[in-house]
DNA sequence: AGATCTGAAATGCA
DNA sequence: TGCATTTCAGATCTTA
């Protein structure tokens, strides 16, 4: 106001002011409006001091308390109520939720609305129940609404607890079902247990409902894909290829959640081969990503279990694989995805749920694939061997070293088919290396984790279970390459002397290592590595040394 | 198989 | 809220 301008100007902006207040004052809540925004200037600073801020809520408060309702569908308005709720304190907060009761559900559909409705649920837990107690009876609608159908994602899969997810999802069964809500956060597992005389109709209302929700581009919400898993755990072979025509080309989208993901493992299982082909189609720009998703790469594993054409899954999958291999070797989920090509349903890499929930569509296969399930998986195997090993041959200490990583390396040399030497040759010639000259940096592969234990169960490998199909007989070339240091490893405190124990018991090269445990030992001394080990343990508590001790009884046997 | 670590969800506090 | 704290389950690592 104190700023220095000319008369003239002075006059003229006096008066433009006159104008703009007389036509605000006619419009309705003027009164309210015009201040509240100055307020809203302040409230919306980003740096602003506490109390400053809360004297701005307050003064804001005493305008809007009891005309919330009356403003909240003017957009300008909306914006600044949207404020108060983000800087507010928690009774500020639920003066403003309070006021807006009965109104949520215009509110949701409404565009400017439907911010307020996210942030109530977000900030006021005390509103939430009656929010979502406004949208019961309407669920259908809104799923369907541009606006709303974001509202009642985010309601369901981010603030409802269990019970009112199942009162919001109820109301895909059908009408009946949006004024009678079944208590208790009962399924459709428990509501068609109860009710078996009613399971046409709901199956039928649950899949135009879903039906629905595909054409409305909702594919993405959690909401649907819990229904779409109701749906296909429940319906009938003429209604799952119903849905499949739908949904095929969709699945690729719902992935991303653990349910969708078990929907789309369900959509293979039941797919006929020509939708298979059309499902692996719209995977396929996907397939890396997938591979290293939380829940998708489960969909890959059923896609190696249900698809015959092999020749197709080498093209349009596994192709995609072998080019990103390290990464997926790598990574957390997708080393699994490898893992299951190389060693099946390992319980060591798949969680006892995971492989029931494969083990569960197995009864299906058998009408849905023709293929026997060993020459399919040995197809697989065979595509994807030769990357494999050349994987671990070209990056031999890379991939040793991580421990997720490890047990894929450690998979490949056990049933990798074809010529695994190249993968060996590397691996030995690690193991080869002198351990006097080992780094922290780059420590010796015997002597450090996780390695030591690869290095051990490959010695094993010939004689006991894990084999190695067929056998490596590495024990054998590993005993030459690190002969001149066998004294030296054996008398380690680390688990190194736990692999000269394997070579000792492995039939292919007892005689051997014996043979070299009792000669002399190094330079220094004339006495044998025996002696010397001997000395190792002696006077030592009998927990340690363990394997050493091991070493010792074997020789005297 | 058991110990440990990690991340996510739930809870409590200011 | 925001923050810390706690709890819990699942995943990972361990070691003789």
């Amino acid at each position: 106001m104190g700023i220095q301008t000319t008369t003239a100007t002075k006059e003229a902006n006096a008066q433009k002011k006159a104008l703009r207040d007389e036509r605000r004052s006619h419009k309705p809540n003027a009164e309210l409006i015009y201040p509240a925004k100055k307020l809203w200037e302040k409230l919306r600073l980003k740096e602003l001091p506490k109390p400053e801020r809360q004297q701005v809520m307050k003064e804001m408060m005493e305008l809007i308390t009891g005309k919330v309702q009356e403003i909240i569908f003017k957009h300008d308005m909306s914006r600044i109520i949207q404020s108060c709720l983000k800087h507010g304190n928690e009774a500020q907060r639920n003066v403003i939720a309070g006021e807006l009761v009965g109104h949520y559900l215009t509110l949701s559909k409404s565009m400017y609305g439907r911010f307020i409705v996210v942030k109530i649920l977000h900030y006021c837990q005390k509103y939430r129940e009656a929010i979502i107690k406004e949208f019961y009876g309407k669920v259908r609608q809104l799923i369907k609404h541009k606006e709303a159908s974001t509202i009642i994602e985010d309601a369901y899969s981010t603030y409802a607890n269990a019970a009112q997810r199942a009162g919001l999802i109820q109301e895909f069964y059908g009408p009946e079902f949006r004024i009678f809500k079944v208590e208790d956060k009962k399924t459709l597992s428990d509501i068609l247990a109860q009710n078996p005389t009613k399971k046409d109709n709901i199956m039928k209302h649950l899949m135009e409902t879903l039906k629905g929700c595909m054409e409305k581009g909702t594919v993405e919400f959690s909401i649907v894909h819990r229904g779409l898993l109701e749906y296909f755990e429940h319906a009938d072979a003429k209604g799952i290829q119903e849905m499949l025509d739908v949904m095929k080309e969709q699945a690729v989208e719902i992935l991303h959640t653990k349910e969708g993901a078990q929907v789309a493992m369900l959509c293979l299982l039941h797919a006929s081969p020509k939708d298979r082909k059309a499902m692996l189609k719209t995977m396929k720009p996907f397939v890396v990503k997938i591979c290293k998703e939380e829940y998708g790469h489960m969909v890959m594993l059923r896609m190696f279990d249900v698809v015959d054409d092999t020749v197709l899954m080498s093209k349009a999958i596994l192709a995609e694989i072998v080019k990103e291999m390290e990464d997926i070797a790598k990574d957390k989920y997708g080393r699994r995805v490898i893992l299951y090509l190389l060693a099946g349903r390992s319980p060591k890499y798949i969680s006892p749920q995971s492989i029931e929930l494969l083990a569960k569509g197995d009864l299906v296969r058998a009408n849905t694939s023709k293929k026997d399930a060993a020459v399919r998986s040995s197809e697989l195997l065979n595509y994807i061997s030769p990357s494999l090993i050349s994987l671990i041959a070209t990056k031999t200490r890379a991939l040793t070293s991580e421990p997720l990583a490890c047990q894929v390396v450690f998979e490949t040399m056990l049933h990798a088919t074809g010529d695994r030497q190249p993968a060996v040759d590397a691996l030995l010639a690690l193991a080869a290396e002198n351990p006097s000259e080992a780094t922290s940096e780059t420590p010796h592969v015997l002597m450090s984790m996780p390695t030591d234990r690869l290095y051990k169960t490959l010695v094993q490998s010939d004689y006991k279970a894990p084999l190695a199909e067929p056998s490596l007989h590495f024990a054998k070339a590993l005993l030459t390459k690190i002969s001149p240091y066998l004294g030296f490893f054996a008398q380690q405190s680390g688990s190194s002397p736990f692999i000269v124990l394997a070579l000792l018991e492995n039939p292919e090269t007892a005689e051997e290592t014996k043979k070299a445990l009792q000669a002399k030992g190094s330079a220094k001394g004339s006495i044998t590595i025996q002696k010397e080990l001997e000395k190792v343990v002696k006077g030592k508590p009998d927990n340690e040394f363990k394997a050493v001790r091991l070493i010792l009884e074997t020789l005297a046997k």
